[in-house]
DNA sequence: TCAATTCCCATGATATCCCATAATATCCCA
DNA sequence: TGGGATATTATGGGATATCATGGGAATTGA
């Protein structure tokens, strides 16, 4: 199972391009997989992933009641969520949405998360990292069920 | 499976017309479908998809008690219903009463929510969104255990 | 005939393609 | 194991194609 790991920083030229770390290029080529990227329902940052993420939002709308606030919450991620098309170098080009909501600017930092990863301002993200690391230290580390796990929302959408 | 993703915010020239974005023009190309247009049941917008869309609703209508009210609602959907013939351009023309109903003026954003999208005035549109962000922040993100989840290997975006 | 559409062409902005390069990582063979 | 050769990667720039948009002319239709 090939999965999104470690961090990567890369630069946004001046035309708005962004190289997509060859490690998450090389898992979604593996799968014949396009890119998807979504604003974060919870974060100032970008989600990525791949087809199927997208596919279970869009039967999960059909399956629900259309009135529901939930559907309005999927809906507002499907309408953010975008194709990206990779250049033969593989890179993406961000629209003025995504940086803005990201805050982006000259600079963008991957996360990968084991299934999707996600796109920072890299000082932003740092910051969160050292606040996780500190609430570790504290608070002590949640509980890791080994083995199947049920579940949750927070893997959707995204922590 | 294409789909319609992404919002795109297009101007409504002095004649009428109305781009529809290229990457909704392409997969209906591709899927050699005309484009439908009608008023949304429960929204102040316009709801727009192909012909198979069309055709469910007109299954549907056909496999209810004829009596009920719900019968009735999609018929409604129905009769507001239009092809839209697009110029050479790939614009179209809103009607009086389409433009009214979404109250439409000299701009319009679309919000690609999967099977079918969306035509908001912007501004409102931009309001729902923040709306729906701020419920997910505090409500937490809905649950999408409901889609086929297929646990076995291969779902890297899957549950 | 008049107004409203439809067709056709123009244009600026922007995205995309293609090529170049420097830095780094990987390979290969002595 | 070392070190030179080769491939990969991130990044940049110029040329080209696409897209949204606007306007005039031809066409329709009532």
């Amino acid at each position: 199972m090939d999965l999104f790991l470690s961090t990567f920083e890369h630069r946004i030229d001046k035309k708005g391009r962004l190289s997509v770390p060859a490690p998450f290029r090389s898992v979604l080529e593996r799968r014949r997989d396009p890119l998807y990227l979504f604003k974060s329902l919870t974060e100032p940052c970008l989600e990525g992933c791949g087809p199927e993420r997208i596919a279970q939002i869009v039967d999960a709308i059909d399956s629900m009641d259309s009135l529901s606030s939930e559907v309005a919450t999927l809906q507002t991620m499907l309408s953010s969520a975008q194709e990206m098309k990779l250049d033969s170098e593989g890179r993406i080009m961000l629209n003025a949405d995504f940086m803005a909501f990201a805050e982006l600017n000259d600079a963008a930092l991957y996360a990968g998360i084991g299934r999707s990863f996600q796109i920072w301002l890299p000082d932003r993200y740092r910051g969160r990292e050292a606040e996780a690391r500190a609430r570790a230290k504290t608070n002590g580390l949640p509980s890791l069920r080994l083995g199947r796990t049920n579940p949750t929302s927070s893997d959707i959408g995204g922590s």
